[in-house]
DNA sequence: ATCATATATTGACACTGTCAATTTAAGCAG
DNA sequence: CTGCTTAAATTGACAGTGTCAATATATGAT
């Protein structure tokens, strides 16, 4: 019952999620310490091996933990069944343009293979999860017959998750396209969309 | 004149590069140290500190040359003056593909700011003469003008960077449109394509 | 009340990157 | 050839890391 011992505070688990995350959000993934977290948590410096059995256990779980937060913000946005392709779109890819924008080093965090351990299982699946809503959503409508479904899908996730990983690293500036106004995250979409939804020249 | 005497060996920046793209290339950024590099070579643990003045110089010296590496590719195999806009576009994303399936973890190092020394000038003029071969390609040819070039541009070059990162992370297998049979890295350009060259419905 | 178990502690080990002081070699001026 | 300056490599130390083993303590179940 949470108490105030030295011994057996029973929520370590949970500070050390927290404390991990902090360190992740303010100063990147290379800031993430077994050593240091314990050090704040003011407990003992191999504490933590109890609840992570090494380094990549813990980094893997913040990215369990980040994917189902993502996951859950995309079904959680999107417009049901109201029939409109575009909106459907632009509401998973803005939904992940701004997890990425408010949590960079989540999102970063989220494709490194090498921190993320891949036996885990969970994680495979938590990925999965934003592939099936993004094939569901494309599946519903009406599309052009020339190109498999699942070519749409690869390319719209490629072209969300290259633009945001750009944007994240310092690549591009938030921008607007010349002609149209549109931001330049939405415009971009639609150069794609109108790939899908209409005849080739 | 590259004495055999243990001082002075006078190439051994070159050495270290080597065997630093080695350990990059074979086991991934996070074997790249300082130390291991040294007793390779077999030269005292400090030694490296006369040509990188830390780590992260090392780094940022592997990302620039990775980059050049890769522009001069692109750059050899652009199609001169054809006319023909998929031709340069697949040209120029199909180099940028190979170049990170032969070499994944130097395509990933170009992209990570936090060890590429952004005070250093050098990796970001690298990285702009990406950009402007893509908008010299696109600059070219007869588009639709409903949309800015700049759209364009940073949509592709969003697609490219986005698949080839999720191939690298093994989020994508190798594979081919089940429609048109073509390969799926093909196909999804193509798509793109679509949008930019033909009229929205 | 006892005992097994989960959890935390201390201590050690082999690493790492970085810095300071020192030693060696090479190049150049006289 | 002799000195002097400078570049380059050496040794040694320091603080920090992740991981492991041995130990100590508290909790919960029997």
């Amino acid at each position: 019952m949470a108490k105030a011992s030295s011994y057996h505070h029973g929520n370590l688990r949970e500070k050390i999620l927290l404390t991990s995350f902090e360190l992740l959000d303010n100063e990147g993934v290379d800031a993430v310490g077994i050593r240091k977290i314990a050090r704040q948590l003011e407990v003992a410096h191999s504490a933590p091996a109890n609840h992570f059995k090494n380094k990549q256990a813990l980094l893997t779980a913040l990215a369990t933990e980040s994917f189902r937060h993502l996951v859950a913000k995309i079904e959680a946005e999107i417009p049901q069944k109201t029939g409109n392709l575009r909106l459907a779109i632009h509401s998973f890819s803005n939904t992940i343009l701004e997890f990425g924008l408010r949590y960079p080093n989540r999102y970063k965090l989220l494709w490194r293979r090498e921190y993320a351990d891949e036996a885990d299982g969970q994680l495979g699946t938590a990925m999965d999860d934003i592939y099936a809503q993004l094939t569901a959503i494309l599946g519903e409508h009406a599309l052009k017959k020339e190109v498999d479904v699942e070519t749409q899908a690869i390319a719209l996730w490629s072209l969300v998750h290259g633009y945001v990983l750009l944007r994240l690293d310092k690549n591009l500036k938030e921008g607007y396209d010349e002609v149209t106004g549109i931001k330049r995250q939405i415009a971009i979409i639609d150069v794609l969309i109108d790939g899908i939804v209409t005849q080739p020249s």
